[in-house]
DNA sequence: TATGAATGAGTTTTCATTCAT
DNA sequence: CATGAATGAAAACTCATTCAT
C-alpha cells in the first residue's frame, strides 16, 4: 500500500470515529486502534490532529463536489437538478452516514478546530460551496428560481437537508430516506421560487 | 444577589463562553475568570461542568419557548404566526446572539454532551418544540399549510433559520438580518404551502 | 443543649460516618448534614476534621476502659475476668458496632491521622491500654496466666478479638457473636496459659 | 527493563509509599516522583490509582500463599507447620515490612477501597485464605488442633499475627522478632487445641 | 453563636505529541 | 518507515477551612 492510499484509509477511519464520538472525545489512540497501527505511525502521515480532522473535511466535500459537479453539468432545468442533487444527497447519506455526519456535526458546528488566525475554514469546503453557486445561479439566470438573494437561497437548500439529516441521525424519521426525495425537493423548490 | 440570581449570572457566563469557544475548549476556569470568582464557587452552583452545560439549554429553550408561545397565541393566521416568529427570532438572535449560537453550534451538534443512557437529551428543548409543533399543526389545520410530514415542516422552518444564523455568525451576509426578515419568512412559506 | 451535650451530639455523628465510610471519605459537609447544622458551626465545636477524630476516639476508648476497670474491680481470677471482659466487649460491639469499627479500622489503621511529630498517638488509648495491663499483670501474679511477655498476652486479646471483630463486620460469622463468646474467651485463656 | 519489570518496580514503589503514609495520604506524584517517572507513565502501567492498589494487594498476598504453601506441603504435623508458619512470616516481615503493613493497614483496614459493588474486595486475597484453611483442615483432620470453628481458629492465627506485627511497626516489642517466634507459635498453637 | 458562601490548593486523570530504537 | 513508551501540560473536580453577616 503506498503512501497515498495509507492516508486515505487513515482518514477513513478518522471520520468514521469523528463522527461516531465527536473530534473531541476521539483519541488519537482511538484512531490508531482501529487502524491496528501505532500512534507513531499516524504521525507520519498527518503531522497533529487537526491536520487530520482537515484532510477528512477535504475529502468529504470534495465528494459532495463531484457529485454535485456531475448534476449540475447536466443539461436539465435547474429544478430538475434540485431533485437530482436531493436524491443524489440521500443516497450519499445512506453509503456514507458518516461523511455527511462529519460534515454538519464536527465541520460546521467545531468552528474553532478549523479556524485559525488567517483562515477561516471555509476553503475547505470551497469546491462543493461553488457548485452549489454554480446549482444557484443557474437557476436564477433560467428564472426557475426567483430567489435572488444566494444566502437565502443557499439556506433553502442545505439548512432544509442539513435539518432533514440531523432528523434522520436522531432517528426519528418514520418512513426510510428514500420515500420522502420528493417531497423534499418539492420544498425546497418552492422555497427557492415566489 | 441570591442564589438564583448568581445562577443566572453563571449561567449566562457560560453560555457566552461556550457559543465562542465550544464546550470543549471552555474550561471552568475560564468561566470563574470571567465571572472573577474561584472555581471552588463555580462547583457550589453547579456539581459538574456538563449540569451547567445542561441548565444553559434549558434556559435558552425555555426563553424560545416563551417567544413562540407567545406568538402561537395570537388570534392570526398561520403564515402570518410565521412571519412573526422569523421577526421575533431575528430580533433574539440580536439582542442573544450567544443563546442561539449554543443551541445550535453546541446542544444540536454535540449530542454527546447531552445524552446519557436513559435521556437522549431532548428533553431539554420540549418546551420549544412543543411550540413549534402548536405553529405547524395551526397552520395544517387551517389549510395554511399544505406540508403534512411533520419533520419535513421542521427543517424547513428551523433548517432555514439554522443555517441563515449559520452564515450570520459566520460574518458573510451582507444585510443586516432584519432586511431578510420578510423574504426569508416568505421562503419558509413557500416551502410549506405545495 | 449545652457545649458539652453538643460536642457529645457530633462526635456520635462524626464516629458514625468515619466508621462506615472511612475518614478520608467523610467529610465535615456529610457530618454537618447529618447534624442538620452548618459547617461553620462545626469549626466552633472542633477546630479541624482531625481534632474531631481524637475526640473521637478518646471517647471509644474512654468506654472501652470503663467497662474493662469495672470488670478489674472485681474479686474474681483473672480468667474469669478474660471471660467476663470478651462477655463485655461483644455486647459493646452489639451496642455500638461504629466505635469497635473506628477503633480498629480508623484508629489503629490509619495512625498518620492521629501522629504528629511529638506524639505517637497512643496516648488516646491510653486509660484502656492501662487497664488492659492491669488484667493481663493481675493474671500473671495470680498465676492464671503463665505468659509473661505483655506484648505477646497484649497480642493474644486484642488480635483474637480484633479479628473476630472484623469478621464480624465483613458478616462472615455464621452465628450470633454471643453464641462465641466461651469458646473464645476459652481460645484467650489457653494462649496466655503454658 | 520489560514491561512486566517495570509493573513490578511501580508496585514496590506505591506499596512502600502506601504502607508509611497510607492510600490516600500518597499521591500519584509521590509515586511517580519515586521512580522518577512522570506521572502519565504511571498511567501507562495503571489505569487508576485504585488498580494499582489492587495490583500491590495481589502481588503481597500472593507472595504469603507461596511461602505458606511450601510449609502446608510438608510433611509434618500441624503444631510444626504453625510454628514455621510463625518464622516464616517474621522473616517475611522483616525482608518485607511494607508488604505486611500494606496487607494490615491498608487492605484490611480501607475496605472502601476494594469492594465495589459487585466484588467484596476479599477475592484479592483468596490464594493466601485457602492456604489458611488447608492448615487449619489439616491440624483439626489430625486432631491436633480441637478448635473446629474455622472463624476462630483463623482469628487465632491471623489475630495475634496481625497484632504482633502492630506492635512491631510500632516500634514497641523490646526484643527482636526472632527471639519471641516460639512463644507467639506455642501460643497459637494453645489457642488451637482445648 | 450560627450560618453558608467563598476559597484555592491539591488530586486524579487524560492525551496529543515526541523520539529513541 | 514503524513502534510504543515517555512526557507534561492541562482539565475537572474535591474539600477543609475561613469569615463576613
Amino acid at each position: 500500500m503506498n503512501k497515498r492510499q495509507k492516508r486515505a484509509k487513515i482518514i477513513a477511519s478518522a471520520l468514521r470515529l469523528f463522527s461516531k464520538q465527536g473530534f473531541y472525545k476521539t483519541t488519537m489512540c482511538d484512531i490508531a486502534d482501529t487502524l491496528q497501527i501505532s500512534e507513531g505511525t499516524l504521525y507520519n502521515y498527518f503531522p497533529s490532529k487537526m491536520s487530520l480532522a482537515t484532510a477528512a473535511i477535504s475529502h468529504v466535500t470534495g465528494k459532495m463536489a463531484i457529485d454535485l459537479r456531475y448534476i449540475n453539468n447536466k443539461s436539465i432545468p435547474a429544478t430538475e437538478k434540485i431533485c437530482e442533487f436531493v436524491r443524489s444527497y440521500f443516497c450519499f447519506i445512506q453509503k456514507n452516514p458518516e461523511m455527511v455526519e462529519y460534515f454538519f456535526q464536527v465541520y460546521l458546528s467545531n468552528r474553532e478546530i478549523f479556524c485559525d488566525e488567517d483562515d477561516c475554514g471555509f476553503s475547505l469546503a470551497k469546491e462543493f460551496i461553488e457548485e452549489l453557486e454554480r446549482l444557484i445561479n443557474d437557476g436564477v439566470q433560467t428564472r426557475h428560481f426567483t430567489q435572488e438573494n444566494f444566502f437565502i437561497a443557499f439556506s433553502s437548500i442545505m439548512g432544509i437537508l442539513g435539518s432533514i439529516t440531523f432528523l434522520y441521525n436522531e432517528g426519528v424519521l418514520q418512513k426510510p430516506l428514500d420515500e420522502h426525495c420528493d417531497e423534499i425537493a418539492q420544498a425546497i423548490c418552492r422555497a427557492l421560487q415566489s
